[in-house]
RNA sequence: CGCGGGGUGGAGCAGCCUGGUAGCUCGUCAGGCUCAUAACCUGAAGGUCGCUGGUUCAAAUCCAGCCCCCGCAA
C-alpha cells in the first residue's frame, strides 16, 4: 500500500519534493496544502504559489488555508487519514494539533546540516559564513523552530563561486531525493531519530531587503560572500553618482582585486568591470542594473553612465 | 485604481522643465599609425526621436489618448 502523504509547501524549494512524491507505487499525495494566493506581479494580482501550479498540474487536490492552526483546516486535514504530513518551505508555524496528527508525524526538509542554520534563510546564511560545506536535513518536525530530531542528513560542497541561487536549486534536488529515500525507511521503523544537539545550533535570520545594501568599509571577500548569497534576491546594490546624481546600482557577481583605496573609492571603470575599493581589497563588478532598468554588461553600462 | 522608471542611428545614454541646425560614449565601415593590439589618429555610413491626434509660424521638447518594455513590491 503507497504511503497517504498530505504535502505542504509552498516556496520554490517544495516544488523538487512534491515532484520527488508523485510516484504511485510507493506515495499517495492525497491533498497539498500551500499558503493562500499572494498578490504578486505588476498589478499585484493574487498569483498562485509555484506549489499550487505543480499540484493542480499533477491533478492534485490543493488546500490553502489563511491560518493552518485554523480548527476547522485542522478537522479538515485529519477527514484525509495521512499516515505522513510532508512539510518543505510552507511558511506558516503548525500547531501541535497538526503535528500530532499523523501516525508517522510530520516530517520536514531543511536546506542545511542541522542543528547547524535553524531558520528561515539556511542556505543564504551558509554562503555568508563562507562555509565550504552545506546539505539537506529530514527531521521529525517539533514544536521549536527547525528542532526536530534528524532522521537522515546528506551533505553538499558550496562552490567558491556559487550563488544562493544555483546552492538552492542544488539543495532542492538533493532534498527531494533524501526526502523519497527516508521516508519508506522511516515509516517502517528502520530509522533511529537522532535528537539535535541544542548547544550547536544556530539560527539564520530571514533576510531583508536592507541586507543587500553594500558597506564598503567591509573586506571585499564578506561582500563578494553577500553578494553571492544574495543573487538573486535582495541582491546586492549601492549608490553611486552619476553624472552628479545619486544612483541606486545593484551588482551581480564580483571578484575580489588586491588594491589599497579609501572604502567606496572607484579605482576603475571601463568595458572590463568597475572596480570598487573595500575596507580590505577591492571587488570588480560586470553586470549592473539601474533602479527601473534590466541589467547590463560593463561595456553597456560605462558607454550611457559615466563614472569619472 | 499598489509604487515607480523608460521607449532618441546597431548598444547604452544626454537633450524635454525654459519649443527653433539631432548630441555623448561605444560599436560598425574605410583609411592611417604600429612588431602588434580590445590602444591611438583621421574620415564615413546609419535616426519616420514608440503610435495617433491636438496646440504652434515651428514639436524629440508642450497637451490628450493609445501601444510596448522594465524595476520594486516576497
Amino acid at each position: 500500500m503507497p504511503l497517504r502523504i498530505v504535502f505542504m509547501g509552498t516556496a520554490e524549494l517544495a516544488r523538487a519534493s512534491l515532484r520527488a512524491l508523485l510516484a504511485p507505487d510507493l506515495f499517495n499525495v492525497v491533498a497539498v496544502v500551500t499558503q493562500p494566493d499572494r498578490p504578486k506581479g505588476r498589478d499585484l494580482k493574487p498569483q498562485p504559489s509555484v506549489v499550487k501550479t505543480t499540484a493542480l498540474e499533477a491533478g492534485l487536490q490543493v488546500l490553502q488555508p489563511e491560518k493552518a492552526r485554523n480548527p476547522e483546516f485542522v478537522s479538515s486535514l485529519a477527514e484525509l487519514k495521512p499516515e505522513v504530513i510532508v512539510v518543505a518551505a510552507y511558511g506558516q508555524i503548525l500547531p501541535p494539533s497538526i503535528l500530532e496528527l499523523p501516525k508517522f508525524g510530520c516530517v520536514n526538509v531543511h536546506a542545511s546540516l542541522l542543528p547547524k542554520y535553524r531558520g528561515a534563510a539556511p542556505i543564504q546564511w551558509a554562503i555568508i559564513d563562507n562555509e565550504s560545506e552545506t546539505g539537506v536535513t529530514i527531521m521529525r518536525m517539533a514544536a521549536g523552530l527547525d528542532t526536530g530530531d534528524i532522521l537522515t542528513t546528506k551533505a553538499t560542497p558550496i562552490g567558491p563561486d556559487e550563488t544562493g541561487e544555483e546552492l538552492h536549486d542544488r539543495l532542492a534536488l538533493l532534498g527531494a531525493e533524501l526526502l523519497v529515500n527516508t521516508l519508506p525507511e522511516y515509516c517502517s521503523g528502520a530509522i533511529q531519530p537522532i535528537p539535535q544537539d541544542n548547544a550547536a545550533a544556530t539560527y539564520a535570520r530571514k533576510i531583508t531587503r536592507e541586507d543587500g545594501r553594500l558597506d564598503w568599509s567591509l573586506p571585499a571577500l564578506v561582500l563578494r560572500n553577500r553578494l553571492r548569497a544574495f543573487t538573486p534576491w535582495p541582491g546586492a546594490y549601492a549608490e553611486l553618482s552619476i553624472r552628479g546624481k545619486p544612483r541606486t546600482v545593484k551588482f551581480s557577481r564580483a571578484t575580489v582585486v588586491p588594491s589599497l583605496g579609501q572604502p567606496g573609492q572607484i579605482l576603475q571603470a571601463d568595458r572590463n568591470g568597475v572596480v570598487i575599493a573595500c575596507g580590505a581589497d577591492a571587488l570588480r563588478f560586470e553586470q549592473f542594473q539601474l533602479e527601473g532598468g534590466r541589467k547590463m554588461t560593463a561595456a553597456e553600462f560605462i558607454a550611457g553612465h559615466p563614472l569619472f
